[in-house]
DNA sequence: TGGATCATTTTTGCATTCAAAATGGTTCCA
DNA sequence: TGGAACCATTTTGAATGCAAAAATGATCCA
């Protein structure tokens, strides 16, 4: 196996699933269940300790990382920066393909609402979101975006919503699409930052925090 | 030694110096140089390969990153969009001392300038730019903008400036001041980012890339 | 001589091993 | 009984060993 493939895979364990924040890494069982020795394991851990993913505690090994309200106060506040920069970068550069496919994402996440299924509602989210910074046509933007929002995924798609709060968010991403195809960079990059900023609002709200 | 000691001491290295961008890196004399094994050498290397300092070309080593003109314009955008961001931050976070460090840096900048001394000028520059980071108080942002600054050091803080350019970059770092003591968290943004911008043009100009 | 082929050496990636540190459990004594 | 002290076990961090891949260079033939 590939170093990257462990890196992801390893990303994939902490982020989506199985090993919660706060939990101890079970290096053998990891290296068990990916067929690899301890020394592939040990580098991945490292590269997502880099990433904030992955506490190192000096011999005392390694747990997946706890959100502090201070960390998702930072996470939001670049998270922010970043999305309004993909923004501004995507408006000139997006393809008309890439305009449609957001705007059918956009339709299906619509349904989702109606049908007031937050998960899928979420994954359209995330999806367009993810499709913006990828028309920004940036690697490195698209790679700390990436790492952020590995880092703050639970808090922000997992926290339920108010129906008010889910309502506007649906207004707000009507004002995106309609930014991206006017090619407003602007005016996207600001309905980027004040959609982001109401989330972090109702995460803060929620009481999210894995504790310190 | 320690794991984060080894990254740092490798990444000076790789940033600061021995080894230039497209050098082959010589695992080996690293191992001997640092008086350790080569398991917690390649473990840096992975976490800097991440970063995208160090290149891993499977079962043929690792090389000094180089940057093409694409990643110095990626990296420039994105450098833009967080010194930008932290500049907002700053604004109404920046407490007295911090103020007055960044004013005496200022003011031994422009002695810098005064006597033509880029070295010492570039010195101060960066210190400063460092310090509008530090003011953000977000450590998050500020470990992206350490991981940036480090793979455009050399474009950046190395490039030779035209008279005027110099001139230039000087009035803007007072409008910069200025803006700070103002606590104008937009126009310090405008202003750091119209900085930056120019900067940018400026290294393009100079024609500086390291090559595919 | 030029270049293709193959053996030799070096390098790489990973598994394994080893020493040191931490953990857990038992005993012993106030 | 409570806890201090000790020892066995486990876990961690790093060095070493090993097989596979790449680089080197020697040989041979047209």
């Amino acid at each position: 196996m590939m170093h990257d493939e462990v890196v992801s895979r390893l990303r994939h364990v902490l982020t989506e699933g199985e090993i919660p924040p706060g939990a101890r890494i079970p290096e053998r069982e990891l290296c068990a269940s990916f067929a690899i020795s301890r020394t592939p394991l040990r580098e991945a851990l490292k590269v997502l300790a880099a990433e904030g993913l992955v506490v190192l505690l000096p011999n005392r090994g390694s747990r997946a990382a706890k959100l502090t309200q201070k960390d998702v106060k930072e996470l939001f506040e670049v998270c922010e920066a970043l999305e309004a920069a993909a923004g501004e970068l995507a408006c000139p550069r997006i393809s008309d393909a890439q305009l449609r496919e957001i705007a059918e994402l956009q339709a299906s996440m619509v349904e989702h609402y109606r049908a007031q299924d937050l998960l899928s509602y979420y994954r359209c989210n995330r999806l367009i979101h993810e499709a913006i910074v990828r028309a920004a046509d940036n690697a490195v933007l698209a790679g700390f975006y990436e790492s952020i929002a590995a880092r703050i995924r639970r808090a922000r798609f997992i926290t339920p919503m108010s129906p008010e709060h889910w309502a506007l968010a649906i207004q707000e991403h009507e004002g995106i699409l309609n930014a991206l195809q006017r090619r407003d960079a602007g005016g996207l990059a600001h309905i980027l930052r004040t959609h982001l900023r109401r989330k972090r609002e109702e995460v803060v709200r929620a009481g999210f925090a894995e504790g310190e």
